[in-house]
DNA sequence: CGGGTTTGACCGGCGC
DNA sequence: GCGCCGGTCAAACCCG
């Protein structure tokens, strides 16, 4: 028999929340929604392997809380797929807004964004995500350290844009915050990239061997609870 | 003193 | 070519 304990350590995660927070169950009910392609660059990994660390128990939570990103007109049309055909919406999980994909909604370059609407991925250069959360904090704690570049008002919005960089050297993943031009209730959230580095304070489970007595690290999730 | 924030300047893309 | 706009830079500043 193993015995368990939890060390404090980084843990690569491959996408841009490492750590469960009010907001996160708003993220993988997106995740889980969401078309692969649209998620990442590379492909679906990301949402493979983002799901299980936020679980279905985490898609019941907070649930006035919102679900996604808008677009610039405010008026995404309705979600084109949704991957799998054993995904089930969990009962009591908040409406979703209409899913439009990521580069037109954070407002890139047209060329850019009409690039992914029309599903050429090779025009994009990395992964990117939004989403839009009902919060008074602007600064949602995801787990990563942020250093914030730049802070920019933006046409058409009364609200600033904040730019953001992971403080972490070296990785250059960005993220975009800015309230709701229409409701400023909400936050939308953007991120870019992809963090190459373990996130600070995800935990990670040892294991003891129970013939040499050693520990060894069991992974990111309690066996038990896999 | 080191790291983060603020904020005006600068730059490049895009539309006209 | 010009102007607008969004994104980034970087110096000054702030704070623990």
């Amino acid at each position: 028999m193993h015995m368990y304990m939890a060390a404090a350590a980084g843990a690569s995660t491959p996408f841009n929340f490492c750590r469960q927070v009010p907001h996160a169950d708003v993220f993988s009910s997106w995740m889980a929604r969401r078309p692969a392609p649209h998620v990442g660059g590379s492909g679906s990994g990301a949402a493979a392997s983002f799901a299980p660390t936020f679980g279905a128990a985490a898609l019941r939570q907070h649930l006035d809380f919102f679900d996604y990103l808008s677009d610039d007109q405010g008026g995404p049309p309705p979600p084109a797929a949704v991957p799998g055909p054993s995904f089930v919406p969990p009962p009591a999980m908040a409406p979703v807004e209409p899913i439009v994909p990521d580069a037109a909604a954070a407002g890139y370059p047209r060329s850019v964004a009409a690039a992914v609407v029309a599903g050429e991925g090779s025009a994009r250069t990395t992964d990117r995500i939004a989403f839009r959360t009902r919060s008074d904090d602007e600064i949602l704690d995801d787990g990563y350290k942020w250093r914030k570049y730049g802070k920019k008002s933006v046409k058409n919005s009364p609200n600033p844009r904040n730019y953001y960089r992971c403080s972490t050297e070296g990785c250059n993943v960005k993220k975009r915050v800015e309230r709701d031009k229409n409701d400023s209730r909400y936050v939308v959230t953007m991120y870019e990239g992809i963090h190459n580095h373990v996130c600070p304070g995800t935990v990670y489970f040892a294991a003891q061997d129970a013939a040499s007595g050693r520990f060894f690290v069991a992974g990111m999730h309690h066996p038990d609870l896999n």
